[in-house]
DNA sequence: AATAAACCTATTGATATAGTAGGAAGGCGT
DNA sequence: ACGCCTTCCTACTATATCAATAGGTTTATT
């Protein structure tokens, strides 16, 4: 299950899509449009800053921007950079440490062509796609 | 990300699936050959004996047994009958209140059709299909 | 009667989630 | 220079879920 953070992060991407002609958007305005908690979603915005995602200015008249126009965010990156990895099993994340019964694994498969399936989905769409409903 | 819960109960499935033709299997053994806790697996298998996705015996020369053939079971029932929904985000599980902002939400249909794509999968794939890997 | 097994209720420790609190640092307008 | 606004940073907390454990009761077979 997708937990508020990710949904949370796209919610604010798409807001910041939709008034990139004002300049700086402060968190106030994004938290009140989404009625989010401002400090909750100082958490999640902090992240994003830090990937390059958006940018934030400090001081009045501050706020947060894109980084780059809507289409080239990949959805998908977007949400494994909030919630971490989407593997739908553990064995299968990125850092996991290589499973013993990896050979006898029936199961493992099923988990990889679902990882696969779940990749090609949210990487074939990106922020421009989702506000503009092409895909 | 699929908890332990629905991993164990396809393995145990399999598991009872490869020795039909042994009557009943003591959950010991198939503890012993997955490595999984007894007492854990009791949990498990006492919501899928009450889901009648398998019955069991009590009592010595008892044990679990599969009450249908393997090409019968829908992978997709196994994991929501252990694990509950499949659903990506809580406003899409079935005992959701409806949503106030559902007309406005952006994010929607993009949850939607990952609940579909996901629901496809783990719903065309049956426990034979796994076992054999035809699918 | 002894044994072996499922069945049942309750408890625990660890971890993640969602959110809160308070302040420090930086940029702007007057 | 000063005050204001806004991001940025560290720490804390309450709640829920996950994974597992413990101990006992019932039922069937030999």
């Amino acid at each position: 299950m997708i937990s508020t953070k990710a949904r949370y992060a796209l919610r604010v991407m798409i807001d910041l899509a939709q008034h990139t002609a004002d300049g700086y958007i402060p968190l106030k305005d994004i938290a009140n449009r989404q009625g989010i908690s401002e400090k909750y979603l100082e958490i999640i915005l902090k992240t994003l800053v830090k990937e390059r995602m958006l940018k934030g200015l400090r001081g009045k008249g501050g706020g947060y921007m894109l980084t780059r126009a809507p289409g080239e965010y990949i959805i998908g990156e977007i949400i494994e950079l909030t919630e971490g990895s989407m593997a739908p099993v553990s064995c299968l994340t990125p850092d996991a440490e290589p499973c013993p019964k990896k050979e006898d694994c029936i199961t493992l498969r099923l988990w990889q062509k679902y990882d696969q399936i779940t990749h090609d989905f949210f990487y074939g769409i990106t922020l421009e796609d989702l506000i503009n409903g092409t895909y």
